[in-house]
DNA sequence: TCCCGCTGGAAACGGATGTTTTAAACATTA
DNA sequence: TAATGTTTAAAACATCCGTTTCCAGCGGGA
């Protein structure tokens, strides 16, 4: 290893860049030019753009499920077996978010890059990250189910997407959000304030009552 | 004109494409071949892939534009200048949402459209969009400080963009989450029972309770 | 000492991209 | 008819892209 591993260097200007101006609009050039690494350097130690990107987002990823599956347990044994409550869920969640890139990673790159993982095309991205982290976010809308028992199963889905959605936009679209902000409100806002923010949001919108029921025939049950 | 015009051929063929890939994954030469044109025809008539995007977008987004003015101004005179409740504003946004596409074009393409126009950094469609189209959500954003003088200024904007993080996040990735809802819970879902669903969440988020204020300096309230 | 596997550097490959140009046909209108 | 605007065709342009190749250095093990 030279002054930092090449490999490292290469993932450390990748994910400012992605997150900076997405996949396709980021040249392997770019990256390595500005990370002063050689251009065969990625193909050599990844194999491929694509492979740079989903380790890219691993780097993140892995940290962060092993962490939510111990603060998934803990919060389990200390409910021994019972429901845990909603606000638990959601408060142990955002703090799992908020701790796994403030080790040395930036937290407004990682909501960036998630974001762009749902809207850009890239199918193999959103395939990876389904096989490879699908089973936290399982067990995560499990615990919610039970957390939720009134909602039909159905609206909750929906309901989590929805506030998916709220957190991924916002966080991931901070830095112009917060430029207006801060011009109209005269107010700095940081991460966290947001999250103090949204979570009163959040909670009440998994609470808000149920739509009218808009079968086109009802059906018993 | 020919059978149907150059310039619409190439817009229906654009949005379609834009909606699936992105624009940087989408070239000229797909989209001219495709829609069946030269592929000298866009840059003679828009000049740049960049207007060709513009363009896209401003084919939605005027119609659009006048038509919400117009709803606007039937609330504000049906409400006799007095104050036009919350509800009403969501809907009447909701309903002019779902009106323009559905004269000829597909609201699912529309919303990918805007999703697209967030997350790709493209900063030139932001400028675009925000110069040509951001009067109306000024006008917009007023009418709400109006309906919910309870919430402080800087809240209301997080609030207000914490529910457009929810529609078009969840609007823009339907296809995706239609199809696992449809096989996990045996029900499709159309637009407009999104909507339904959407309706008493965004209500309850906008109403939800201040966060506890965790300025700083704690000051009366 | 020789050899081998790993890393780095420079260059080139093959292909795709946005754009421009030149040319000829076609349609519409004055 | 003449002029004008529109469309097609084909080719070339200049870049930029991801990827591959070749070779020079380097390390430690034989």
């Amino acid at each position: 290893m030279a002054q930092t591993d090449t490999v490292t260097r290469i993932l450390d200007t990748a994910e400012v860049l992605f997150a900076e101006r997405g996949f396709a609009e980021t040249s392997l050039r770019t990256i390595t030019s500005k990370a002063r690494v050689n251009l065969a350097a990625v193909n050599y130690h990844f194999g491929s753009k694509k492979a740079l990107i989903q380790a890219v987002f691993a780097r993140y990823l892995d940290p962060f499920t092993v962490r939510f599956h111990h603060a998934l347990d803990e919060l389990e044994v200390r409910h021994d077996g019972g429901v845990i409550p909603l606000e638990e869920l959601l408060e142990t969640m955002a703090r799992t978010v908020l701790e796994v890139p403030a080790e040395k990673h930036s937290l407004k790159v990682f909501m960036k890059l998630l974001g762009l993982a749902y809207s850009q095309a890239q199918g193999h991205l959103r395939r990876y990250i389904q096989d490879e982290y699908g089973s936290v976010f399982t067990r995560f809308v499990e615990l919610v189910r039970r957390a939720t028992p009134e909602l039909p199963d159905a609206e909750r889905f929906w309901r989590l997407h929805f506030v998916l959605g709220t957190v991924i936009f916002t966080l991931s679209g901070l830095d112009a959000l917060r430029d207006i902000a801060e011009k109209d409100y005269q107010e700095h806002v940081s991460v966290r304030d947001l999250i103090r923010r949204l979570r009163p949001v959040v909670v009440a919108a998994m609470n808000a009552p149920l739509p009218p029921s808009a079968m086109p025939r009802a059906k018993a049950s």
